[in-house]
DNA sequence: ACTGGCACTCGGCGGGACGGAGTGCCAACC
DNA sequence: GGTTGGCACTCCGTCCCGCCGAGTGCCAGT
């Protein structure tokens, strides 16, 4: 194991990096820090850090950088969790309630996230799966088409129009539109299948198959929409560091262009527990040399959806994970009360 | 004036330019185009393009590279716009027409457009403000809680959450509802707010106040999504060409955060007229170096929105405005069928 | 009006020298 | 045994220089 002091000069050789972007030589660490022990004391440590794979120099003689090793020590057992100032604080809450839906909400959350931290932010839409549908509305486009409209929970708007085998009159539709809220309003999504199932016996022979159209429509609509939506911003902040551009910034710009990528990079974050995935562990070819920090947001006790950042490796994970716990809870307490 | 070959031989530059990247010189120009000329004629024809201002060299004894004024000719008068071949139109008909709504429409678009054109793909939705209004719903969520639905020509389904004065019965808003949507469906934006002046006379003093409340939200909401709503797509795209990097990517980067800005180079494009707008014509610092095509698209006679790509100065300007052009009719039919 | 020839200019590239930062090791010290 | 100062060594980044080639402008000739 390491001894105290060796964690100390991993701690150190983290923060001087991602300070300076520049690999950190043991001169400069001993002047910075006052470890009480003289740069050939170090350097016997940053062997010894090395040996055992926390930290690499890029090339010999020059200084040295944290390997994803490094950091997963760092982020893990050497630094905490820096919370942000009240005025800080105050300025999220400001920010977000002024929203007035829920894109409304989810937009200005992501632009805040991309502010404070300085990096991509990622933000998911609140789950259809594990809300409750709040109102089913039907009308009519035209004689054989009709659009249904699905309100959930959370606030989310689902749309759909459909094609009927037969003319639909307003009394049918309004008949419908009844039975259906009923029978699901308040429900969860996966019970509503169930629910519904023998929603279409009562009607006549002819009305039967355009009811039974109405629902296969809604079944579509609750399954479709269980690829989440999710959105970014801050993409303009990949330029701020030193990264060796056309090979860095290209493969991420890529991969946020793929949205089965970004949520799997929001991964397996949950409310209370914050998740940092770093370099290799994102197990994507392109972001090798880039950090997520994700955690889950929700009004309440659950997990509706998830929110992160994505920034290089050699990033502030202190700031940065206390910003992306802030805001995921002031989105939840905004959620919570609309 | 420019006599026929120094036209012929400004098209070749842009050409060559466009196709190489790099600075195109008289030997190239003649043994690439057989212009019938030795490459002494065309120095003096290049010497009299960069006197007035059509091209430039980047430095001393170079090749010359096109002046945005250049370009301008080009697009105007010496280039036409490329078709699409049938195989790619019958591709981008079957690849719009799998959408479900109207996000996967106008996420489908964008997506194709990138992938087309391989720059940087935007497309704004569909207007609210010049289409009309297909239906409005009311629902409570709460006692003092309402939640108003507005549903648009163009399939867009617009929300607002609001509290009320005063409880709210089904029956008040029952009634509501089928006052405003026999008052203003099938109307146009602009005339919602005449039409609905004088609706909550007819009811009690009591009532007054909450029905005013609904009235002034709808307003509200007619007004505030003035401004439009854009996607993008193909951003890593910007890495494809050789520009010199940190320089150039990073202002373009932060000009498509804003919206605003985005809005603003879509501008006057109208359905049959297609816009290019060429380095500094953008009127935007950072985008000196970024040319944009853009055009409007509709279902039928009417605008409805724009759509349009971002690239380098240096880019295929007949190819481009091919594909942007194919896009948007396309995406008008679709949605005229919708 | 066009062409061939020629001198000139300038950027890009490779090679070599130099300085500096940082290391590893070793002998001395507490 | 852990810590320290000293020292030789390594290697990168940078600057400088000279060369080469592409391309130009000009001029005299057709």
């Amino acid at each position: 194991m390491l001894d105290d002091r060796k964690q100390d000069v991993l701690r150190a050789i983290v923060q001087d990096y991602v300070a300076t972007q520049e690999p950190v030589g043991s001169k400069a660490l001993a002047d910075r820090h006052n470890l009480g022990v003289s740069p050939a004391t170090i350097r016997n440590d940053m062997a010894a850090l090395e040996e055992e794979g926390y930290i690499t120099q890029p090339h010999t003689s020059a200084g040295r950088v944290p390997t994803d090793k490094g950091y997963r020590l760092f982020v893990d057992r050497l630094a905490g969790v820096k919370p942000l100032s009240g005025a800080e604080r105050r300025a999220i809450q400001t920010f977000l309630a002024g929203a007035v839906d829920l894109d409304d909400v989810v937009g200005r959350t992501v632009r805040l996230l991309a502010q404070l931290t300085h990096q991509v932010a990622v933000v998911q839409y609140p789950s259809l799966t594990r809300s409750t549908i709040r109102h089913v509305e039907l009308l009519t486009l035209a004689p054989t088409r009709v659009m249904l409209v699905l309100i959930t929970s959370t606030g989310r708007v689902e749309q759909r129009v459909m094609d009927t085998p037969g003319p639909v009159g307003e009394n049918l539709l309004a008949d419908v539109r009844a039975r259906l809220n009923s029978r699901i309003t308040g429900k969860r999504f996966a019970d509503v299948p169930l629910l519904i199932q023998d929603l279409a016996e009562p009607f006549t022979a002819e009305e039967r198959p355009i009811v039974a159209g109405i629902l296969a429509t809604l079944l579509d609509t609750l399954v479709e929409h269980k690829e989440e939506k999710v959105v970014l911003a801050g993409t303009a902040n990949l330029t701020r560091f030193g990264m060796d551009f056309p090979n860095t910034i290209r493969p991420v710009l890529e991969a946020l262009e793929e949205h089965v990528v970004l949520l799997r990079l929001l991964g397996e974050a949950t409310d209370p527990g914050m998740v940092v995935r770093i370099g290799h562990e994102n197990m994507h070819e392109g972001l090798a040399a880039t950090s997520v920090v994700a955690v889950g947001y929700g009004s309440g006790q659950e997990t509706l959806a998830k929110l992160g950042v994505l920034g290089p490796t050699r990033m502030d994970y202190p700031g940065t994970m206390g910003a992306v716990r802030a805001v995921a809870r002031y989105v939840g307490q905004i959620l919570a009360e609309s």
